[in-house]
DNA sequence: TTATAGTTTAACCATTTGGTTAACAAAGAT
DNA sequence: ATCTTTGTTAACCAAATGGTTAAACTATAA
């Protein structure tokens, strides 16, 4: 344990030492013994703060979408269009993610894991809603900015071309043969890459 | 009954019972008595036929490779242009997957889990080379056929808008507020969406 | 038929794991 | 100071879990 976090009150530490071992081993993979050596404390200490398991991984996993959650907001609740929506969009997400490789993969996983899990998140006060982003987009084709397309599979599209490099790290690492530096070189041309490429398929 | 065909009959029903176990709950969160009761036989059969948990994984692991790795090959290793092979991989990956929905997020999942596993597959007869497809991107834009783009993060591309939407399935679903049979249809769209979408973007 | 090898099972076992308890320490409150 | 609440720990526990064993069953070759 470092020192520095010795300062921090038992729970937020709790919190911290649980986000890691549960983003990298998933509720079923991680251990309240392993949880409890990376925070530093007493195991028992896990079940004063947090009655369970169970309430623990919730804590953790609701910490996480708060973190993803309002990422994806910016895209759809903004006044620019959807060309200014799509670049700010994909650059300010992958850089995000870069900063948090495993959060993606860790909400997939779990949400796949336990889909009821969706509704803890529904009730989220920063839960996105498309709806502002569809109409905008069928605006835009009238308008004769956009070629024809449906506003839920841009959507669909654009979260794919960010998150799943992430999520099949090392799996698309192994396919090209590349190691971290160059896959992380890689990504990083993403930021710009991948919105030229949106733009170019939708913009007249 | 031969004795050949019984032992190939037990192993098969238990590599099947695994396949479904393993699918959904993941390495971590099955448990061999579940195995065994999907498989109808008795426990300590699971460890005649595969000695360990991690042995019977492994089995289902590299065969579930086994199936989506040619799908791969196609798009790489044919002699179509590539705007026919993004329209080819697209249509047949998507319809593949939605036969065998769970396969893509078990494999990324458990690569995750232990990126070591990519070794085992590596060595794979249908392990997939981008080499061909990179310097066939590379002709068709000299020849003016596609606009300029760097052929490994088309790939990229491709993959993602293909798998994505399968593994991301829970949480898509839930921000498209979308039922099980809404969300199929929006999938089953996809199989020609995707390419149309792709194919705008690089075609000249 | 019987010996043999392969297959299947019920009962067990050792370890791991989430969770509890009871004693103890720190820090306010009176 | 002394009482009370809150925080922390070592030791413990019951259930679950992967794995083993020895016996029973089955098919077949001699």
């Amino acid at each position: 344990m470092r020192k520095s976090d010795k300062n921090k009150d038992a729970e937020s530490q709790i919190l911290d030492a649980a986000k890691n071992i549960f983003q990298k081993k998933g509720m079923d993979g991680a251990r309240m013994q392993e949880i409890a050596d990376e925070a530093g404390i007493n195991k028992a200490l896990l079940h004063y703060y947090f009655r369970s398991k169970k309430l623990l991984f919730e804590a953790v996993f609701t910490n996480a979408f708060s973190l993803l959650a309002p990422q994806l907001n910016k895209i759809l609740n903004d006044d620019s269009s959807i060309e200014e929506k799509v670049k700010n969009f994909t650059f300010n997400q992958i850089s995000f993610i870069i900063k948090h490789p495993y959060l993606p993969n860790f909400i997939i996983q779990e949400l796949n894991r336990n889909p009821e899990f969706f509704d803890t998140i529904k009730e989220h006060p920063s839960f996105p809603s498309l709806e502002k982003f569809k109409t905008q987009v069928q605006k835009e084709i009238q308008q004769g900015i956009l070629k024809p397309i449906d506003g839920e599979q841009l959507f669909i599209h654009i979260v794919s071309l960010n998150l799943f490099p992430f999520i099949a790290n090392p799996l698309l690492k192994g396919f090209l043969q590349k190691d971290d530096a160059q896959y992380k070189q890689l990504i990083e041309n993403r930021k710009t890459e991948v919105s030229e490429f949106i733009i170019r398929s939708i913009k007249n």
